[in-house]
DNA sequence: ATCCATATGTACGGTACCGTACTGATAATT
DNA sequence: AATTATCAGTACGGTACCGTACATATGGAT
């Protein structure tokens, strides 16, 4: 509850219409004429915006938190595809023409999002060139993302993983501490737990992080970089490239 | 020199204007216009259509063969992103906006592909809705394949995962005997060369494929079935969803 | 026919991570 | 204050795969 009342607190030093990158991209005009199609809608963690494999009926501008896209395997076992905050969306499946997909999409840090109707939203991409144009490189940040956690979940460490993923989150919140059992990171980095449980002992004995029953603080991002892959800084490159 | 004359010989048996599933696709007036801007070009395994980085020049539209898409991390070891046959098209940054990625793109199994300007390639996706929702849906079947991949990396042993990449490259050439060393499946799988030889041995003793000096065939494609994961027939009814 | 380059088979110690289980700490509930 | 639930730390045998090295087979070149 604390938590809920400090992200109030912070919205206000927001913009109070929108900040969610790609719908700020658009020209006034545009985003009037969305605007009355747009719910502010907030979720908390572990909320499944869209399960696996079913039409997806709401796309989602996140405004705050973080919201990850996941496989699941036949077995249960579930690694993180992708990590999405305020510079995407959540529902990419409509604008690509596939209306679902196979991955599901969960909120890993509670925050609010933009609602929009997909139907709506499928009507405003076929007439709104500038959002298209947003959205391809969008889409092109997401598989240069998608792409490198292909590579590296086959080439690197549980430790370097990890790090990386920490950083990523940082980037995602613009925080240095975040609510974060072991237990969920484990199901996004695809590991047991106990596994996140060493190598974040070891960061922690090395003074990159501080951890707390469940909550995660980042106490030197420069060393926490070094201990990182590369695929980091690849990743993050690549999206400033094309989202500015 | 043999195989490609048999190539030669096969190839009569196709279209001779295009049997490229994504220029297929496209009103013929619209073929037409492009027709001229289209060089048909073969090109052997190992050749690098796009290296890491740099701007795309050119387009390609494969018309048999295969087509890998490679990370190449700064160790120098590899893991195949995407693998690309008729289906689809090799240059998608160029669609995308981005104009390069972090990929390089390289032949596996040698065949031809159709070649087109990416200035060219990048007017015509302007104007020519079809051509734009065709590869926007090509966009979300290879997003699915390297989700797919990314998971199955994390997941999957050597030996399922060899099965399944067997399978795949079947499809995508559509027979079931192809040129690959060890060593070249060991690259794309991200693994030891000597991996591969124990996880194939196992296979051949399983009357599952027979291996002969750079040359594989598959013999038992039921079983291998059974054998890869869960990873192969995923990918493919999504792409038979999305692409027909 | 011989040699050589290329491809495959085998071996072996090492290690990163798994599956499982149990213990210990801290917050929430009563 | 006591109890319970949740979360983190630790342990230990097991295994899949790695790095490296060397041996063997095979097709093409001389």
């Amino acid at each position: 509850m604390r938590l809920k009342q400090n992200w109030i607190v912070m919205m206000s030093k927001y913009s109070p219409t929108s900040n969610n990158l790609l719908l700020a991209a658009l020209p006034s005009e545009d985003y009037k004429r969305l605007r009355p199609h747009l719910d502010e809608v907030y979720f908390t963690i572990g909320k499944v915006l869209h399960p696996a494999g079913e039409v997806i009926k709401d796309v989602y501008f996140p405004i705050q938190g973080m919201i990850s896209l996941i496989s699941i395997m036949e077995d249960g076992s579930t690694t993180e595809i992708a990590l999405v905050g305020n510079e995407g969306m959540i529902g990419m499946p409509v604008f690509w023409g596939g209306n679902y997909s196979n991955n599901c999409a969960i909120v890993q840090l509670e925050g609010s999002c933009w609602k929009l109707n997909a139907e709506i939203f499928k009507q405003e991409c076929l007439k709104n060139k500038v959002l298209q144009k947003r959205l391809l490189l969008y889409t092109q940040a997401l598989v240069t993302q998608v792409s490198q956690n292909a590579a590296c979940n086959r080439q690197h460490t549980v430790e370097e993983r990890l790090c990386r993923w920490l950083l990523s989150v940082c980037d995602c919140v613009g925080k240095d501490n975040f609510p974060l059992t072991q237990e969920f990171i484990s199901q996004m980095l695809g590991i047991r737990r106990s596994s996140v449980t060493v190598a974040a002992g070891t960061l922690q004995k090395a003074g990159l992080i501080r951890y707390n029953r469940g909550n995660i603080s980042i106490i030197n991002i420069k060393d926490l970089e070094a201990a990182a892959c590369e695929c980091y800084c690849v990743v993050k490159k690549e999206y400033k490239r094309l989202l500015g």
